[in-house]
DNA sequence: TTTTTAAAAGACAAAAAGGTCTTTTAGTAA
DNA sequence: TTACTAAAAGACCTTTTTGTCTTTTAAAAA
């Protein structure tokens, strides 16, 4: 689905922001572990992150990463946008540099919903979203 | 949605199947161009659709690429395990390995339609069933 | 104010994806 | 039976993705 990269920002994003409703804040010895992603390209893909502004970090002891409570929420499409572009969300499944309802490819009728309901998806899940449905998921350790 | 390699086997393949309908049989160089394919990196694609007995090819002046009708068509899902595996097809779309309705990751149940959704479309469809629809599209030379 | 802690920065490296080029093999036709 | 044509084979190259490692910066605590 997914690339690496987003996959990482995507669980690091949920799982800060899962800690962050218990009032912790974690750091990124504590993400990587917990997501089971490698612990440098993490660092790199969270420093993206803030630089973007997606997140908050705070240095030295006591540290970590946090979500700015007055912000919006963080659509997933925002998100997969600035790490992968927009592939997914308006490629055609063929290939085609022009796939529209005048110049159909063969898989034009069947995959339009496809891509529809993944544009859905993303447009309606945040990370907050995702953080609140994973409460069992994070106690289980299924990572 | 597929990658290159991908990708290009299933637009060559379709193109094949057009022509061949039309008592075509038509040449790398020909199947490149039309699909708009760097020439040396579809014959290699093409070398293994031929090796996986996917499709024939024909040596020395006259040649070129044909299906064997006799046998059955050519489901993009056979294609797809052939070339870049499962992942699309049963891949989490949180990354996790093991994610199933007891351990669900936060986007399992939005995404298991649409991953359904591509399981269907893919073993519906084939390469002839596709290379049927494109009577339009290969006319007007939208690849 | 020095030490400790933890993120930031960025150069570097490995692996995978995407692609090219040259030579060989196998048919076709003169 | 030689010349020509077109696919097969495989070595090689480039770019992108996926990572690692070392040094620097900033905040907190002793």
């Amino acid at each position: 689905m997914f690339n690496k990269e987003t996959e990482y920002a995507l669980r690091s994003l949920v799982y800060i922001q899962h800690q962050n409703y218990q009032n912790l804040r974690p750091g990124i010895e504590e993400i990587a572990k917990e997501i089971e992603a490698p612990q440098a390209f993490t660092a790199k893909i969270l420093q993206r992150m803030v630089r973007l502004g997606f997140v908050n970090s705070i240095k030295g002891k006591g540290g970590g990463f946090h979500f700015d409570e007055s912000k919006s929420e963080l659509s997933l499409k925002q998100l997969i946008l600035s790490i992968e572009g927009g592939k997914i969300l308006d490629g055609c499944g063929f290939g085609m540099k022009h796939c529209d309802a005048n110049h159909p490819c063969p898989l034009h009728d069947q995959y339009g919903p496809i891509r529809e309901a993944i544009n859905k998806l993303v447009s309606e899940e945040t990370i907050q979203s995702l953080a609140q449905k994973t409460n069992q998921a994070f106690k289980v350790l299924n990572f």
